[in-house]
DNA sequence: TTCTTCACTTCCATTTTGGAACTCGGTTAT
DNA sequence: ATAACCGAGTTCCAAAATGGAAGTGAAGAA
């Protein structure tokens, strides 16, 4: 039984990951790429031609080409025409794009917290609405209390359930605590505020 | 006036970018590897011992050593031994990594919103405080209203303010609208949902 | 004594990324 | 009408990161 292909795995490369049976791999398969996020940030920002990015980002053409390429056939970005005679061409967000926006948040609110030295961030984010400059928070859409690791749990969904059924892995626990033991250890290195 | 460091920007390595004045820049600088953050996902799930991620990733022990070593040294994990005699260690989330709970939650949610075939989503995530299976939300803490990425903008905040100040380069609009223009261009192809 | 487990290293091949220069269609400046 | 100048890339090669296989070393266990 130790075909390839029958149910025994071999190492993973870094271009399959989107086969294993994990959202967050999935995701990072898309936008898991180095420049692939800041050239979405960009994209949000209206930093949306060729050229722009390339000098906004300082990386080369090469890398930006392909990345471009990869973002459209990923359905992140839409190449358009912005003007004909000449034929030039921009990148505008697709739905799919769009919906990665909380993605660019909370990477915004985790170096804001953690990486920002003392002369302040980068940049505030202003909810339109209601005028503030504001840190978004993640919260249960059920009872609207704000999400703590600790008072979460992860447990298998339909396709993990269906693969535990389907071929010889078997799902060890039905609910997994998520960062139950995360406390910080006694001589844990004091991470920067 | 081209003097090399005298204002004079050259080609960014992927090593240099958390010295972008940009949050996200500075976020992936640390957890923006390959990997790193399955391996985070990994110590969330409570797979803290370097064989379990070995096994549970299929990466190479070569890797794993590097990607530990530098989330240690950049304090989202402490190396902690659970056992003396004979000598072994756990991995463990700081308080810092711990922070990055909001980001593994949006990795989560994009990725089984748009790359969950129709087996369904491989995990689903319970609230324990109200028992429910949730999504969870971004919201305005002000006015508690979901974000919406067209209803944000950027603003530059402390360090883009003070660099505009200290150095040659401009800050061109003192407020950017995000997103303003991300209409769905008429021929963009359809991304599955 | 040899075997196994955990937690890694070392060595080398393959893949990805980075740097420099070049292309190509169209436009404006002289 | 020719030269120079965009914007949006390509091509070619060198450097760095990653992947695969095998080895190490300390402590129990058989």
């Amino acid at each position: 039984m130790s075909v390839k292909g029958a149910g025994v795995v071999g190492k993973m490369r870094w271009n399959e990951i989107d086969t294993m049976t994990c959202s967050i791999a999935r995701t990072l398969s898309v936008v898991g790429d180095r420049w692939t996020m800041l050239i979405i940030r960009d994209v949000f920002l209206g930093i949306r031609r060729f050229d722009a990015i390339q000098h906004d980002l300082r990386l080369t053409p090469h890398r930006l080409s392909d990345r471009l390429r990869k973002l459209v056939r990923d359905e992140i970005l839409a190449r358009v025409a912005y003007e004909r005679h000449p034929h030039r061409f921009e990148y505008r967000l697709t739905r799919k794009g769009l919906d990665l926006y909380p993605l660019i948040v909370v990477l915004v609110e985790w170096g804001d917290r953690w990486m920002a030295g003392r002369e302040g961030v980068p940049v505030e984010l202003v909810h339109r609405p209601c005028g503030h400059s504001i840190r978004p928070e993640l919260i249960c859409p059920n009872c609207k209390s704000k999400i703590e690791p600790r008072e979460m749990s992860a447990r298998p969904g339909p396709a993990l359930k269906k693969r535990a059924l389907g071929d010889g892995t078997t799902v060890k626990q039905s609910r997994t605590k998520l960062a139950s033991q995360a406390q910080e250890p006694r001589d844990a290195p004091k991470a920067r505020v």
